[in-house]
DNA sequence: ACGCAAACATTGCACAATGCAAGAATGGTC
DNA sequence: GACCATTCTTGCATTGTGCAATGTTTGCGT
């Protein structure tokens, strides 16, 4: 269990890692909102903030910064013009493109590293392990950091 | 790996839920920061603000707002009059208390419930993981979590 | 003893993130 | 057409955050 715990935290810090690099562009709530945009494509507004599970005023000012950062674009929607279509611009999508991709070098840098390690019955106690522990929501798992879960120190 | 990274989200998970009971009564930057207090005794403000990682205005701040809750207390060291000591009231005590208790539960139950799968192959595997992955600072760990590492969806 | 630099806490300022409540515009229904 | 729901926005309040400046105190060197 002990094990569990430092093989955890060594993942997150590795996830923390590879999203260093957007962190002189955008904060982090604001490279969620990016990423929900990237992985859902052009989305309302009201949907981006249930995704993200903030308040769509709350959505509202994040997009207005990242509109004005030049990442995402809005436009009224023709078929009903309540609605906004938030949608990333080159550079929002270069943004995310740029950390996603770090990300899962990593990530094969490090399946590379340890595949020898991952026998059947290593992985048959942790999927055991993640069944006894309880569900958690697939969606929001590694967008759910703090600036803090660095390493340093 | 896949295996690793679901271990991993229901492990978050938990702790995440263990940390719902405090929600109500401070918000996770303050409840992190009553947790410095209670793991290493009354604490100056710069330490306090050092172990957080955060500013010592920030710090100051965030004491504002605990004081005022009436779950830290703050007073003028009589050896070095620049210092302000802070430590838990008991209100505050408590509160630490109830978290760190729910936590250690959840833990042990979870460690009693999967006690077969923790074979010495199995911590060997996770342990050269971390390794692999690199290393992350024992502070910090399992307070970095932001309110939305939920479930529910 | 004096002065000066360092340490510590705080305050001022700016900004991001957040929720609630209210409002404006639009769409759909009866 | 009246009414209600949906969608977005704005106003207001609060927390969290950092940087710069300030005030107080300490310690050191001369």
């Amino acid at each position: 269990m002990q094990a569990l715990i430092l093989a955890s935290r060594a993942f997150v810090g590795m996830t923390a890692r590879s999203l260093a690099a957007a962190e002189e562009e955008v904060t982090l709530p604001q490279f969620r909102t990016l990423v929900v945009l990237a992985v859902r494509g052009p989305q309302r507004g009201v949907d981006i903030a249930e995704e993200l599970r903030i308040n769509p005023s709350t959505g509202t000012r994040m997009l207005d910064r990242l509109a004005r950062k030049g990442l995402v674009r809005r436009t009224r929607s023709a078929s009903d013009r309540r609605v906004v279509r938030l949608r990333l611009t080159p550079a929002g999508q270069e943004l995310v493109d740029q950390v996603l991709t770090r990300r899962r070098e990593e990530l094969e840098r490090l399946v590379e590293a340890t595949a020898e390690l991952w026998r059947p019955e290593v992985t048959r106690a942790l999927t055991a392990f993640a069944e006894a522990a309880g569900e958690v929501s697939e969606r929001d798992w590694w967008l759910g950091w703090t600036e803090h879960q660095d390493d340093e120190g």
